[in-house]
DNA sequence: CTTAACTTACTTAGTGCTCGGTAAGTGAGT
DNA sequence: ACTCACTTACCGAGCACTAAGTAAGTTAAG
């Protein structure tokens, strides 16, 4: 193994540990000697490899789309009328990663403000997630599977709105909220919708 | 004015100011010079009215609750067949006052872990808010304005569940979401969900 | 009605600690 | 000879919070 690879793991390596900290602690409540005590290296070593706090924040972000990339094009491989079905099953499979769903809202809420760090990258990737679900609501209509008046960018920002919500409760509060059986109701809500049965 | 009330109305003030910058920067973003800058007295004469940094967040809540309060029982007030159509005068009303759904946002995502100061206080109001709804949805129910097969819980979760992710997508990028015409469109989805037509 | 005792809303000064970040190496790998 | 993944040592700034005092307002005894 090339030194240049070792130094790609460590760095990978690295980013999950700051990916979990910042879940559980936020950004701002996560320090960089937090991140370097865990990940057995000291601040400096961290920098070295990071450049600065915010740019470990945005490795960790573009580590996590790299994830969630992989699910979209897991959607779009599927038939239409399976990716419906397909929504429980992503609330499932992220019921055993919550530290990364945590990442994703606490991450969001700190962004909120126009100067925050992350703020750019996440409006971007609203709009994207948005686009690509309002696409996919689209492909619906061509089949011929939905009621008519349905507007697919409204429909899209209702539906990321709900998982987002419903996630969040769920983050909150896990004995009272039970996120697979939350979503698999939605599931049949938006069947019932979309298709206007 | 007595002295006592002079110090609840400066207590008051401190509270807004609070509130204004926590939802800017977050709880734990917020020192507590930048609170007792903005408010024209010192750090200690901070702590004199709220004994720690996490009083004045409790605080900061408890002032919150009773304005949401208030909307709750304007709801209570009304005719059930009223209440959908009351949910985009919220969204309006909510328009003008970014800060405070900032703030709630940010508290909550702040709030996610167990330990978190605000933690309980989030999902105790959580609890409620689903009781609420669900009791709402549970009186149109009894008035037969409804189809079958509808549960209370799970329907009062999704519900707070799509507002609070299209507030938080409006938050994050206001130019590419409206946030009144998506509850209005939001509206119009759960009359049909509701009422099975 | 006066005044002494008490309460309270603060201030000044300073505590120890943590923060993100830098300068200047070091030592192994290429 | 050079690169580069680090380390040790350090920095000034900011953090929440405390100790001790002050001055004004309130209360109660004489």
């Amino acid at each position: 193994m090339s030194r240049r690879e070792r130094a790609r793991l460590r760095r990978e390596e690295i980013i999950l540990i700051a990916a979990e900290l910042f879940a559980e602690r936020g950004y701002r409540g996560t320090s960089l000697a937090d991140v370097a005590a865990r990940a057995g290296i000291t601040e400096p070593g961290l920098l070295h490899h990071f450049g600065n706090k915010a740019g470990l924040l945005l490795a960790v972000i573009e580590r996590r789309d790299l994830d969630s990339e992989a699910f979209a094009m897991e959607l779009f491989g599927m038939e239409p009328a399976d990716r419906l079905r397909a929504l429980p099953e992503f609330a499932r499979r992220n019921k055993h990663r919550a530290g990364l769903a945590k990442l994703f809202t606490v991450l969001v809420a700190e962004s909120l403000e126009p100067d925050a760090p992350g703020h750019d990258h996440f409006v971007a990737r609203y709009r994207a997630l948005r686009a690509i679900v309002a696409d996919i609501i689209r492909s619906a209509q061509e089949a011929g599977l939905t009621r008519d008046g349905l507007d697919p960018e409204a429909k899209a920002a209702e539906i990321i709105a709900t998982l987002d919500g419903l996630q969040t409760q769920w983050l909150l509060d896990p004995e009272a909220v039970d996120i697979v059986a939350a979503v698999e109701s939605y599931a049949r809500t938006l069947e019932r919708d979309l298709t206007g049965s």
